[in-house]
DNA sequence: CGTACCCTTGACCGCAGTCAATGGAAGTGG
DNA sequence: CCACTTCCATTGACTGCGGTCAAGGGTACG
């Protein structure tokens, strides 16, 4: 029911300490950036670990993302989590086909964020004046779906080690296509690695394994929340991205 | 490049077969069969196991299925398929937030089908020009991330009999929401083995014994395309349903 | 009657899950 | 400032679900 719960008081300082690293984040470029600065919307600052949304909840709206990074979940009756995606600035999360429904999903912030929860009645009038809103709505859609099919390629067909690259391999391009640089070897990555294998379908303990791997192989390194790929090839190949085309191609990640 | 390539005669006869079989289903009233009807686009009818888009190629438009069943998915390099979804009337399939980059999937006819090509140019337009269309299509493609949300749970954070069982609640859901009984109790499925384990990361022969299993519960029976589910108690008890609330909620599917 | 496709079943194996112990880092309270 | 707690990463031993391989059978089609 309520919007926004706020956890042990614990979250602030380490919320603080994640603000500093998200700042450069600020520059991402998404259709839903404007969404949110266009229409009135609550725009809202939370710490980390807040829940901003609780399955079985009912909702009038949804969340675009402004800064830091969110998750959207679904947790089984015996407690197995599976995490749908992340929400990254410009991102939008918790749209529905059927408003009225229940929510079957929960959305909480990872870090420290900000964001705009937009009523669905402000949605659907987007939608009904279209123009470049409703597209850039439709477009943010998308990037949904896509990152959706990316994740359930990873859990369905790819074993820990290929999937975990995968996923790091095409959270690098989603953080270089909001930033202003070209590549980005290194940037914040503030997922604990049962956050990781809640998305990919692994326990946290395979995730460590599986990093640890990819650490005495050379391929990424992290550190305090920093990820760094140390080799972009060899990340690439285990991650198995074709290098037919130049890689503009498939930004969606 | 082709838009159509009809594979293999012998598909011909097999889909005259599933012909009848589909009728029920054009009673369906999703968002998709309205737009397909209300805009320019081009009716095409091909035999099962048509391929109609391929991934890697360019496109400039997407697919509204108005009859039989359809399948999305992409093979990895060393031949590994995952099925990202399965498209039955009214769904829309093959929209992309850049139109411009090459096809990251592939689509293909699972029976004899019927579909609307609506070129990107008439989608851009329905989003300009907003109104109820345009809440259509975005309803559209909110209904395939939910139902991409679904298959990532059930391959992420299920295990095989319980995905397999969730896999036919839906499908039988989505049936139902289609059709003009309140409950459907029998219903052609066309799938094989192998697509059901390439939706949810699983083998055909685990599917096999995972289907045995259920049957031999007494939960489901399967029999040349027809399914029947026998307990629907059981099945959703399976599945991890929760029935807390009257099932008229959650019908995305 | 032969072939192709798919389902079924069994034996075996390996990737990832489970359980458990350890240790470090960061926050909390006395 | 220092115990105490909490959270998280790491590592090892063991287990089991589901993959792999292979053989056999049913059905439809040519």
């Amino acid at each position: 029911m309520s919007i926004v719960k706020i956890l042990p008081k614990s979250a602030d300082t380490a919320a603080a300490l994640h603000d500093a690293r998200q700042e450069h984040l600020s520059g991402w470029t998404r259709g839903g950036l404007d969404l949110s600065d266009r229409f009135p919307s609550e725009i809202r600052s939370v710490a980390a670990r807040t829940e901003i949304l609780t399955e079985g909840d009912f909702s009038d709206g949804m969340v675009i993302v402004r800064r830091g990074w969110m998750m959207q979940y679904r947790i089984l009756e015996d407690g197995r989590r599976q995490v749908l995606q992340f929400g990254l600035p410009g991102d939008v999360i918790g749209y529905r086909a059927d408003p009225a429904a229940p929510l079957s999903f929960s959305v909480e912030a990872v870090t420290e964020c900000e964001f705009a929860f937009v009523p669905f009645s402000i949605a659907r009038r987007i939608l009904r004046q279209g123009g470049r809103d409703a597209q850039r709505l439709f477009e943010a859609l998308s990037l949904s779906l896509d990152s959706a099919f990316d994740a359930l390629t990873d859990a369905g067909r790819r074993n820990a080690l290929e999937a975990v690259a995968h996923f790091i391999w095409r959270t690098s391009r989603r953080i270089e296509s909001g930033s202003d640089e070209e590549t980005v070897a290194e940037f914040d990555f503030p997922l604990n690695q049962e956050q990781i294998g809640d998305l990919l379908g692994l326990t946290a303990v395979h995730v460590c394994r599986t990093l640890c791997k990819l650490k005495s192989l050379g391929v990424v390194s992290l550190c305090r929340g920093k990820l760094r790929v140390e080799d972009p090839a060899a990340l690439a190949e285990i991650a198995g991205i074709c290098e037919t085309h130049p890689d503009e191609w498939s930004i969606a990640g």
